[in-house]
DNA sequence: CTTTTTTTGTAGTGATCACTATAGCATTGC
DNA sequence: GCAATGCTATAGTGATCACTACAAAAAAAG
């Protein structure tokens, strides 16, 4: 993508000490943020997006590129706003279990927060039709991903990437529960038993056959 | 793969290549529900479809009503076809966590049969942006849920649903990694982990403060 | 045979998709 | 003030969406 570059050799005194605002980018992203989250990569048009944002076109592309642009930043400031702070929920100094247990019931949480936007949406947009929109938020989820195998290594080194792959499978079904309309309560009951699940299986020393 | 005559009295004749040649709804119809599985019901367009079948627009319509008819059909089929025999797995005359844990990693084993064909296509169809084609794949995803619901109610009648929540949850998040193009390896490994876990739930007498 | 019914192919409907060329307008440097 | 600059809105790009009017052609009915 492109930083700012108006012209090749243009004066470099670009409007630094005044920027004229004719309308607020942050902001903007803010409000495509929510619109992405609501209705999905695909099903969220440009239009609707420009009225929402009560721009036109134009001034959409110049601000962010293009559609796919302006969701990267939407991703980028979802997980940046720590919704879901997995770096705070999984803390060294407290036991696994625990930590998987309350990173689920937060996701819950956060994923039935808002009657419109529901689930996750890093998680939904890895199902978008469009290739470069799943790819942007492939990116994140992956590294999600990473970060809970990363943390469950530090107790179980043996079985780190299964438990991840369990802890994730489980997010990303909440977070289809979440979006097919499944009430808090229900969904709730699901990551009580993912969580005491989870504390079972750390106890179990590993009797899987591999595949 | 014919194997039922559309007609009884319309001979066997089939043409090989004539330019106009009655097509075969049924065979129709197989062909579009691996679309619609491999690719999406919003991201399969008609033009697509009738590629895919060899027919032009107007015989699409003519035979299904429009896409979301044709959708219908191909998810009858689809559940028809028993690809995940729920009503063969869950049987009243096997131990209910031995039950389960046969239902998900058969499903896993469903969900990766393909590599085009990825996950659930119910599941799946239940977040098309298309509201029809969403109200059409919850139908099928209720009833599995409740069959799975009325099964576990036999044995544990009091927690039947969170069960039943927690089965439908995974499978969902089976299909989404299935879909993101996890190993079946990988999902295997999640699988029984899950199917494990369930298998402590029953053990457990009920420690949930309900909802 | 002729007539009727069915079913196909050609072609095109308006709507919406993401996206943009162009020009108007406000601000800024001089 | 005056041109330069940058952002805006009007309007429209071609492509694709689901869907259909129409008529030729095949099969069925007489």
């Amino acid at each position: 993508m492109k930083s700012k570059p108006s012209k090749p050799d243009a004066g470099e005194r670009v409007a630094e000490r005044s920027p004229r605002r004719p309308f607020d980018r942050e902001a903007g992203v803010v409000v495509a943020k929510d619109l992405f989250h609501e209705r999905g990569y695909d099903a969220a048009g440009v239009a609707e997006l420009t009225r929402a944002l009560g721009i036109n076109p134009p001034s959409l592309y110049a601000a962010y590129g293009n559609k796919a642009g302006l969701y990267e930043r939407c991703l980028a400031i979802y997980v940046a706003e720590a919704n879901l702070p997995a770096d705070k929920i999984l803390t060294p100094d407290r036991p696994l279990s625990e930590a998987i247990d309350d990173l689920l019931r937060q996701a819950v949480r956060l994923y039935t927060k808002s009657k419109a936007k529901r689930g996750c949406m890093v998680a939904e947009g890895m199902r978008a039709d469009d290739p470069q929109a799943r790819q942007l938020a492939n990116a994140y989820g992956d590294a999600a991903a990473d970060f809970i195998e990363g943390y469950i290594k530090r107790s179980q080194p043996h079985q780190a990437r299964k438990l991840a792959d369990y802890v994730v499978t489980t997010l990303q079904g909440l977070s289809a529960g979440a979006r097919a309309g499944r009430s808090r309560a229900r969904l709730l009951a699901v990551a009580e038993l993912a969580g005491q699940a989870f504390a079972t299986f750390l106890h179990t020393p590993d009797e899987s056959k591999g595949a």
